[in-house]
DNA sequence: CGCTTTTGACCAGCGC
DNA sequence: GCGCTGGTCAAAAGCG
């Protein structure tokens, strides 16, 4: 979506993109090659190569980059930021091994002379060891003759090089006229081992497309499935309507896990979808015609002279409809609904409505990042509808509504800290009644999931079940930023915090609020990564809201925790669940579905992370509010408010 | 022209 | 009841 996921590209210049060792995939790659026009194909090759060999490309390069070659000289750093496996330590000892084997190193063109000299022994030396071992095991003969070969790829893998050695070789072919014939053999052994790798890249990239497609698939099965399920609960609990919450539920689940079994996939993405399908569910069945006929009757208010003030009963209804909404979404974790996830939802008394609406309203997800872009990239379309100077804080309080689909409830405020304007702080209310793109999906599921735990009874025991050592135990160890869960706020709020110190205790936090060690790939930066954030945690929360004594079917839960727990303990006490909350993290982030979300997510981020997102560095979010997220439909960069240029 | 942002006004909740 | 504050509305203005 041009106007939905954008990445402000802030995130860019930090080489997310280019310079992380570990994101990009071979389709990514290839992406990013083909936005480089000007790369050569020797610098194709080399990033082909890269996919497989890299302890030798690195080494090749490194090797090669110190001496300038003639014509087009390889810009070294590209290779480096493709480079995934090589470490320094394995550059250098390769390095070193040529330098074993090559020693001494005479600097630039010296070496370059004697390298291409000894190119001719090399050759000849591993055309011997060829013929000799004719069927020994190609890796073997790396590993054996890895200089040989390191001068082989480099020689082959560089087209334009290869002109290069050419003249070389007609320098030097005056002497030794049969070497030629031997480097022939080896250009052209070389060029299809080339070709393999390429194919190979190619094979990497189209798995990685195959990963994108059955993350999309598994995201509109479950949305199917969601959509069907929820003709079923609406029969079920019009037929029995007392505890159809739980019944159909239980179908649900059921049904999903069947699906999700049957399809060898106990995916997150659908679970993530879980969220956005219930809504989606009440936003695809009745939601639409619903809150659009709710919309059309609110703006048709005025005119039929409903004796309500205008602003009051527009408000009014929306936040029943928001909370009607979340409340059949919220009603399969909700013991306290007694109500049916009803495509009619009976409601009950105005107080009853009301307590839910506000229940829900309360429920808010925060996110501290610090960055200058005017907002976190969440993928979602938002637009301004108020601004508010809030007390205590020079920087005014913008507020957003989500665009992506008419009466969509969820919200977000957007201001800096007042402490420190570095830091941007985004909270997020309500869950989507629509279905979202990858990118969105991160906050989107974040949102609900701890909308979902905070408002399903476990956050009421944050004193008990979710005491801080089961949070802690809960996510990941390898963490540098901190989730904060607030019981004690007028709103339940989870706080994602991105910019804190990599020790969390050191977190000086309100009582009522613990921490919650939260990895953090982008500990500067916000507009890419920090949307998956939230998705992750909003995972664990999911997971914990069930493990709370909540009335999610165990079997799904076994089913999503990938056999982390044997039947029959359901009643466990804490520290299994700790044990199993931590596993099932952990299986999480294991999961290929899940890292192929991440991967659609980065992907989707860095495909939207792009021109028209970073023309706002330094601009104040609550003015500048339309370029966020690379939604940025209209984006008129106004810098009206100098609370943040202030700084 | 349609969409978005701006901004003053309004409303509700809360504390005193 | 009053004032404060957060949140929202909606007319006007801006923008492409």
């Amino acid at each position: 979506m041009a106007k939905g996921s954008g990445l402000s590209i802030d995130s860019d210049p930090f080489g997310f993109s280019l310079h992380n060792p570990i994101v990009l995939n071979s389709f990514q790659q290839d992406q990013y090659n083909q936005h480089q026009p000007c790369r050569t194909k020797k610098q194709q090759q080399q990033l082909h190569h890269s996919s497989l060999n890299m302890d030798m490309d690195a080494s090749t390069i490194h090797q090669r980059s110190p001496p300038p070659p003639p014509p087009p000289l390889p810009p070294p750093t590209l290779q480096f930021s493709v480079n995934l496996n090589c470490t320094h330590e394995d550059v250098d000892n390769h390095h070193h091994h040529h330098h074993h084997q090559h020693s001494p190193e005479p600097p630039s063109n010296e070496k370059r002379k004697v390298i291409d000299e000894r190119d001719f022994f090399a050759d000849k030396k591993s055309h011997v060891d060829q013929d000799k071992s004719a069927s020994a095991d190609p890796a073997d003969k790396m590993d054996l003759h890895g200089p040989t070969d390191m001068e082989f790829n480099v020689n082959t893998g560089l087209n334009l090089l290869l002109t290069n050695t050419s003249s070389d070789q007609s320098v030097v072919d005056d002497g030794i006229s049969s070497n030629i014939e031997d480097k022939r053999v080896k250009n052209e052994l070389a060029v299809l081992q080339a070709e393999l790798e390429r194919m190979n890249a190619e094979n990497q990239r189209l798995r990685g497309m195959l990963n994108q497609v059955t993350t999309n698939y598994n995201a509109l099965q479950v949305h199917l499935l969601t959509l069907m399920q929820s003709q079923k609960a609406e029969q079920n609990s019009s037929a029995a309507e007392g505890d159809g919450v739980f019944d159909g539920n239980n179908k649900v689940v059921v049904e999903e896990k069947k699906l999700i079994n049957g399809n060898g996939s106990p995916v997150v993405v659908p679970r993530q979808f879980m969220d956005l399908g219930l809504a989606a569910n009440n936003a695809d069945t009745d939601e639409p015609s619903q809150s659009s006929s709710e919309e059309r009757s609110r703006e048709r208010s005025g005119s039929l002279g409903e004796n309500v003030k205008a602003a009051g009963h527009s408000d009014d209804q929306e936040k029943k409809e928001f909370g009607r909404g979340i409340g059949r979404e919220e009603s399969p974790d909700q013991p306290s609904q007694s109500w049916a996830p009803n495509k009619v939802p009976r409601l009950n008394s105005p107080k009853e409505v009301d307590q839910t609406e506000a229940t829900m309203r309360k429920a808010r997800v925060s996110v501290r990042a610090r960055s200058e872009a005017p907002m976190i990239t969440d993928g979602c379309q938002w637009r301004k509808y108020g601004q508010k100077m809030a007390k205590g804080n020079p920087c005014p309080r913008a507020y957003y509504r989500c665009t992506m689909a008419a009466g969509c409830p969820v919200r977000k405020q957007v201001q800096r800290c007042a402490e420190d304007r570095t830091i941007l702080i985004t909270t997020y209310e309500g869950n989507h009644n629509h279905p979202l793109p990858p990118a969105a999906m991160a906050m989107a599921s974040t949102t609900s999931s701890a909308a979902r735990m905070l408002l399903s009874g476990s956050m009421p025991s944050a004193d008990g079940l979710m005491d801080s050592n089961f949070l802690t135990r809960t996510i990941l160890p390898c963490s540098s930023s901190v989730a904060t869960i607030s019981a004690s706020a007028p709103f339940p709020t989870v706080t994602l915090d991105l910019t804190q110190s990599p020790n969390p205790l050191q977190l000086q936090r309100p009582p009522g609020q613990f921490n919650i060690p939260f990895p953090n790939p982008s500990q500067n930066f916000t507009n890419g990564p920090v949307s998956l954030l939230p998705q992750i945690f909003g995972q664990a929360l999911y997971n914990q809201s069930k493990f709370s004594g909540l009335q999610m079917s165990h079997d799904m839960e076994r089913a999503q925790l990938g056999h982390q727990q044997q039947p029959g303990h359901q009643g466990q006490q804490q520290n299994s669940l700790a044990d199993t909350v931590t596993a099932a993290t952990a299986a999480i982030a294991a999961d290929p579905n899940f890292t192929a979300a991440l991967a659609a997510a980065i992907t989707s981020i860095i495909g939207n992370a792009h021109p028209n997102n970073n023309s706002n560095n330094g601009t104040n979010p609550a003015t500048n509010s339309n370029n966020n997220n690379g939604n940025a439909t209209s984006n008129s960069n106004k810098l009206s408010n100098p609370s943040f240029s202030a700084n």
